[in-house]
DNA sequence: ATATGTGCAAACTCTTTGCATGGAG
DNA sequence: CTCCATGCAAAGAGTTTGCACATAT
């Protein structure tokens, strides 16, 4: 059963200010902001948790350490240049992928990664 | 300018093999059994060098270590479990996503990662 | 009251780097 | 003969775990 600490509501509230996706060492020094004494571990394990249970969501940009980011419904798509190896963010969103998972596999979200070459990489 | 050493083809040895994508610790094991002394350092330099030159393409999945392949074209879905971080490969292909890029992006491939719950996690 | 949450330190995993030796061209 | 490549050991990031104490319910 999850349990409503100071620290927990420290966490929720640095991700929902800030407004972008953050790295755990991020939202541990905006949440220690609000409660000075809040630990790494503790921000690691509310992470887990909270991304099991779907109140939060993991965000990647290949080749980059893992962002968190509180539950949008937004699928933008990213870029991955051949090329120059950048990363882009597309903004419009992209349309669901229709598939249909094997047995007792529950899709919830997508995340769509095109690869190809960036304006600046003919 | 890049030689070839018995170490590196150890290392393309064992992807071409394999038939699926290999973290770095497993293709040290495969090509240890051609080259007996071969390190993780040298299977690490050669996999940078290599991706870096488009010969060997990196995977990202989600909360993974690294996943590397031969270039194959192909592509079928990933499914990343939100409870035991389990990675899935479904069999069927996914549809192509339509999709408008920003001027002057082209987009070449895509890959789909599906999110939520396995059969064994519900 | 009691089980979950927390903080610290240490352990662990994955990856990179420094340096002397080895081998391809 | 020259460089690039290799292997070892150690360093560095990011993340997890063990344990005693704190606290929400």
């Amino acid at each position: 059963m999850e349990r409503s600490t100071r620290q927990r509501r420290a966490i929720l509230h640095a991700l929902a200010q800030s407004g972008r996706p953050l790295r755990p060492i991020e939202i541990l020094e905006l949440g220690q902001k609000e409660v000075p004494g809040l630990g790494l571990t503790t921000v690691y394990r509310n992470i887990r948790q909270m991304t099991a249970d779907g109140s939060l969501v993991r965000v990647y940009y290949p080749g980059q350490p893992a962002l968190f980011e509180l539950p949008t419904g937004k699928f933008l798509p990213h870029f991955i240049c051949r090329s120059c190896q950048q990363v882009y963010y597309f903004e419009e969103e992209a349309p669901d992928v229709p598939y249909d998972p094997p047995a007792n596999f529950r899709i919830e979200s997508q995340e769509v990664v095109f690869y190809g070459h960036c304006s600046d990489c003919p």
